[in-house]
DNA sequence: TGCTGGCACTCGGTAGCATCGAGTGCCAGG
DNA sequence: CCTGGCACTCGATGCTACCGAGTGCCAGCA
């Protein structure tokens, strides 16, 4: 569609405008492109290519930067797919191989690792509710009047909640409850727990009431968790501190940055660039994202937020790799 | 120390200050102080004020801006505790009520609470390690050569682990661990750990000591939970990007961020400004903290980090309220 | 037909300069 | 001790001139 030689000025223009954030002239595009013609020539394609879509001039006689369409058409087309810079590969590997401990503080730091990598804002969705099954229940007393329902997941995720005792159940209502759930939920998908029958001694039954109350009650309503890390790198990579701010207050709505990934991926897309993450505050952003799995299954998501003029190939590497080894390191166990 | 018109004086360009940002004139502090003199006089006291540290000149024949001792003097001696607007205090009263479910959530909602209500940065630093005893302790297997380890403290925040099975041990060795462990620690303060005594079966030890060796190991080098909230505010209250970025780089570590509270309350202070904080990035910042409590032991604390030209009353009063509203929930369970 | 050198033109950015005005310090007088 | 008056300072604003990177276009050449 756009023959060898235009396609080596829009790379060179893009490749040259995501380094130095100035409009390229066509003089540049003749130093850095590799193709061998004068200056008038490249001025002639760089108006067919704004004619076409892809570049625009900021103002007459500026030089050319890359629309939506230029950025889409470079990593579609043109962008070869780099790696990781060595010193980064060993990061990411020692970030996995000494990762410990919680899964949330594990998905935290991976946000952070990515906003490391590439210099952008790094987000991590976490698990949503899924369909694991339930290992294992429990009901633990914390004071007279409340205790805590404790839920192990298949998935290895912890749920817990806290509920009111109804009168001063004592240790023994506890047990017979928690035996109870755990005879009949034991190896069951959540999706079971409106089928827990009554056990019958009335006492136990307000506690069973309360803890199927809690389970079924905060089921859907929780929002998948986001971890959001390397807010501090938006800053650095807008110099508009109006498209900082705004692009910040998209960060901070979890809920808005769940969605935003999931549509992306939900059309297919590995990276939504400007207007195609629909979001307009995003305008002059761009937004990588992967899923991570576990298992096999595709559990979660990973993503990446600069401005449009960013690094792709760096991100897309950074962004595959991590997504990559988190999986493995969530598979393992 | 400072006599009352100058007194009023300091207090009319603070408040003028954190409203308007600008350098404040003795002419507008003529009509907002209430002091009925000349601008004359006012300049004069003015100039003392600038003799003794408490204004500056940002430069010549400009108005005068408060300086962090004009703040301090403010902040002691000058400002008269505000309470929230009535939208506020509506606002909290409704959160506090609807809050629910899992501890962190509510800390990472709190600290965007305290976000919305000051137009400053929310933070909250998560309970520390606390000397709970343990009141549940489970061993709860995922896969054949991994498991979970989860202990349920009488804070009722609840630990989990994921430790590596030696061999395959089944469900019998986990149950029997489980009883061991539970049987020693329940009741236990954490420190009790170290003294729990093999089973002498061979195999269960085996999970015994990837149990105790999981909980012992991720003891202390756990850092405090922080939950900041209301980023996108740090860009708004600041209009020089250099700030806002080493500002969110503060706030990024959580490390930081949490030895910045402790030392701020160490010293008994509830406000910190500017250089008081002790952190080189934080010299336009003033932070006020405050701690949190459940069943009257202080846990955690609070705060609010934002320009030193914050309005100081309302912040104030905002974390203070939050900071009760927190303990009683926490307390209630 | 396609590429090139040449050329007139555009227009944002910067520097120099005059002007304005908010604000100051100081002083003499009530 | 306070005040009105006054000269002075200096950042902000606006204007003009100029520079130069970059463009579009055209005539000429392979």
């Amino acid at each position: 569609m756009l023959d060898e030689r235009k396609a080596a000025i829009l790379r060179a223009v893009v490749e040259e405008y995501i380094d130095t954030a100035q409009p390229v002239g066509s003089a540049h595009v003749v130093q850095s492109s590799g193709v061998h013609v004068s200056s008038a020539t490249v001025r002639n394609d760089m108006a067919s290519l704004e004619q076409e879509g892809y570049l625009r001039q900021p103002h007459t006689s500026a030089g050319r930067i890359p629309t939506e369409k230029g950025y889409r058409f470079f990593v579609d087309t043109l962008g070869q797919p780099a790696s990781l810079r060595r010193t980064d590969a060993v990061q990411v590997r020692s970030f996995f191989e000494q990762a410990h401990g919680e899964l949330e503080q594990m998905l935290q730091d991976t946000s952070r690792l990515l906003g490391d990598l590439t210099t952008y804002a790094g987000v991590v969705v976490g698990p949503g509710p899924t369909e694991a099954t339930i290992r294992s229940v429990q009901v633990v007393g914390i004071t007279p009047t409340t205790a805590l329902v404790v839920v192990v997941l298949s998935s290895g995720a912890v749920e817990k909640h806290t509920i009111e005792l109804p009168e001063s159940a004592g240790e023994e209502r506890l047990s017979a409850a928690t035996a109870h759930l755990a005879a009949h939920l034991t190896g069951s998908p959540r999706t079971r727990l409106r089928s827990v029958p009554a056990t019958g001694d009335a006492r136990t039954d307000g506690v069973w009431r309360q803890a199927i109350g809690s389970l079924a009650g905060h089921r859907g309503d929780e929002p998948d968790q986001v971890f959001v890390g390397g807010t501090s790198q938006v800053a650095r990579a807008f110099d508009a501190i109006e498209t900082v701010r705004e692009v910040l207050g998209v960060l901070e709505q979890q809920y808005v940055v769940v969605t935003l990934l999931r549509d992306v991926m939900d059309r297919g897309l590995q990276v939504a660039i400007g207007t195609e993450t629909g979001m307009a505050p995003l305008a002059e952003c761009a937004l990588i994202v992967a899923p991570y799995e576990v298992d096999g299954e595709p559990t979660g998501s990973i993503g990446v937020l600069g401005p449009s003029r960013m690094d792709y190939p760096q991100a897309m590497a950074a962004v595959a790799v991590v997504s990559g080894r988190l999986s493995k390191r969530l598979t393992e166990g």
